[in-house]
DNA sequence: TGCAAATATATGTATCTACATTTAATGTAC
DNA sequence: GTACATTAAATGTAGATACATATATTTGCA
């Protein structure tokens, strides 16, 4: 089995933080270079997958540009292109808010669902990836675990 | 305390490796925003402080674009710009290697490190920011679990 | 009401990334 | 040695990100 170390060449780490810290993200990385592959040649980038997602959690609902924004892991990056990239293809609606005519509501059509649902195919869900390696007791302590450090005093 | 669920507004997840998955890109993207943060006012780029580190962790010895690339977290950056960047403002060297003409060998400059050493104290480490939420034995316990679920069969 | 501040989104821009292609040097088979 | 494949790095490019700014709408309050 390859070790964070071995992965990034380094024999050695000022400690076993700085390690766990290379070693989120870089299997991150490594998650997102999986997710990556698997779009390829099915024309649509990760953000742009990732925001179609959300918008099917939505089960419907409409959301705005802002509430993608905060449901995104990638905070900085731009939900309004984002967005204007699925319009072009008619994956998503764009429509001004009536209660607030600041706010654009984002709805997911037919065909972004059903690109959606062909997509799904192609890549692979993290249980896959991890339910062999990985037992759910510890998947929960993990996710308790990273919890905590976004969480410091 | 803040969970991934609360962070993202998703209060289900199918299950709990999806929910890790997530957990663990997000983060990742927390500790990047984190360090972008830090880096900011100082006119300088988290991968250009990373290969910077890459390159002071070489105690010396020079490498090559390749070994660099091998080293980096993000697999797909590209190495020989960053360098470029790194180059133009005298924080690194680029010299051909005589061995294999092909090759070029980087190392750090007295001016990259005396820049590194002040950015250092910027950067918080990742001790400084796990080490009260996390025994050290836990980080042991994750880093064990990471690289299990990076090499599923 | 009128007007400044706050909010939601869009846009401008420089830089960075992803990926394909190019250039140059080396290795290998014949 | 020549020809072809392989390797190392650089470059061209389209598109994405980071961050500042602009535009439109709403809110709050004198």
């Amino acid at each position: 089995m390859k070790s964070i170390g071995e992965e990034i060449q380094q024999a050695e780490f000022s400690d076993v933080y700085q390690k766990l810290g290379i070693n989120i993200l870089f299997t991150a990385a490594w998650f997102g270079e999986r997710n990556r592959l698997a779009l390829k040649d099915h024309d649509i980038s990760l953000p742009q997958y990732n925001v179609l997602r959300i918008l099917r959690g939505q089960k419907g609902k409409a959301i705005s540009v802002a509430g993608l924004c905060e449901r995104m892991i990638d905070k900085s990056s731009n939900a309004s292109r984002i967005v204007d990239k699925l319009e072009t293809r008619k994956l998503v609606l764009r429509r001004v808010c009536d209660k607030d005519r600041r706010q654009v509501d984002v709805v997911i059509t037919e065909k972004g669902t059903a690109l959606l649902e062909d997509l799904d195919k192609k890549v692979p869900t993290f249980k896959t990836i991890m339910s062999s390696q990985l037992s759910s007791q510890d998947a929960d302590a993990l996710n308790f675990a990273l919890d905590q450090i976004r969480n410091q005093k």
